[in-house]
DNA sequence: CGATATAATGAAAATGAATTTCAAAAGCAT
DNA sequence: ATGCTTTTGAAATTCATTTTCATTATATCG
């Protein structure tokens, strides 16, 4: 599975004449061993513990590279910081966002996704993607 | 339906004991005759052609409180910039956002209302709001 | 009605995420 | 290797948002 990430990367850069270099290797390998949802100042972090020498802007332009090879998807929460999840591909997971300890749960519903399709037809709308988020408390925060 | 929601605020604002000021009488006036997704900065432009004096931190305190008192929704795109929208008791929409001209088209759908309870539900979560945003291109911008 | 306490405001400065610039370094085709 | 072009890193820049702080306004209490 990590392989054929690795493989969707090198065929866009290929498909775009990019270059390929070992700073966009670090970085694809260090995301991909990653948990959902990081920020890129936490990439960086990571990236940066190991290979010092990996600057800030390297990391906010591969970021966007992988989100534009379709293996990672930009969201925004309400922290200020842009972050990024793994894309699977057949599957789409949304978020149900704990306001009281910033907790995240995925779920998938395939009639929300099949509603979505009807929704778009309906105004003639093409769907590239979607989010939906759900805020409220766990329930740890509940009680 | 504009005199309730200045009752929602005022009955906020008593509730947390903030002062009645001149400056939010204003802003939430001219919030209120705005269309939905205004960013702060256009609604300080907006405020400030009328009323020169109020500054852009008070705008955005402002937008704020009225997000707290529940008359407001922060919504964010992906154009760098936050917006609000208006919040209508007993109705939630969510948007068709189009990435080729920028338009956004809202829609309303009781189903997908009924299973983000059910999902939530299933999780123990408390719903407090929610979004959903649907990328893609629009009519006019397909062929 | 003042006087007083405290909250709110505005201007400017500060913050912080993200982007741009540009010279140096690296990749790639020949 | 050579030369051309992309990529990189550091620093500077941008831009939205927040904070600071002195001043002003509001509310409360005597």
């Amino acid at each position: 599975m990590i392989l054929e990430k690795k493989k969707t990367f090198n065929d866009f850069a290929a498909s775009k004449g990019l270059r390929s270099t070992r700073q966009r290797d670090i970085i694809l390998d260090i995301f991909l061993s990653t948990h959902e949802h990081i920020s890129v100042e936490e990439l960086y972090l990571k990236v940066k513990s190991s290979n010092p020498g990996i600057g800030h802007a390297t990391v906010y332009r591969t970021l966007k590279l992988f989100a534009e090879a379709g293996l990672a998807r930009e969201i925004l929460l309400h922290d200020g910081q842009t972050r990024y999840e793994h894309v699977v591909k057949g599957e789409h997971h949304d978020h149900l966002v704990c306001t009281g300890c910033n907790s995240i749960i995925e779920f998938e519903d395939e009639t929300i996704e099949k509603l979505q399709s009807e929704i778009a037809a309906r105004h003639g709308f093409l769907i590239n993607s979607h989010k939906m988020e759900i805020y409220g408390l766990c329930a740890n925060c509940r009680r």
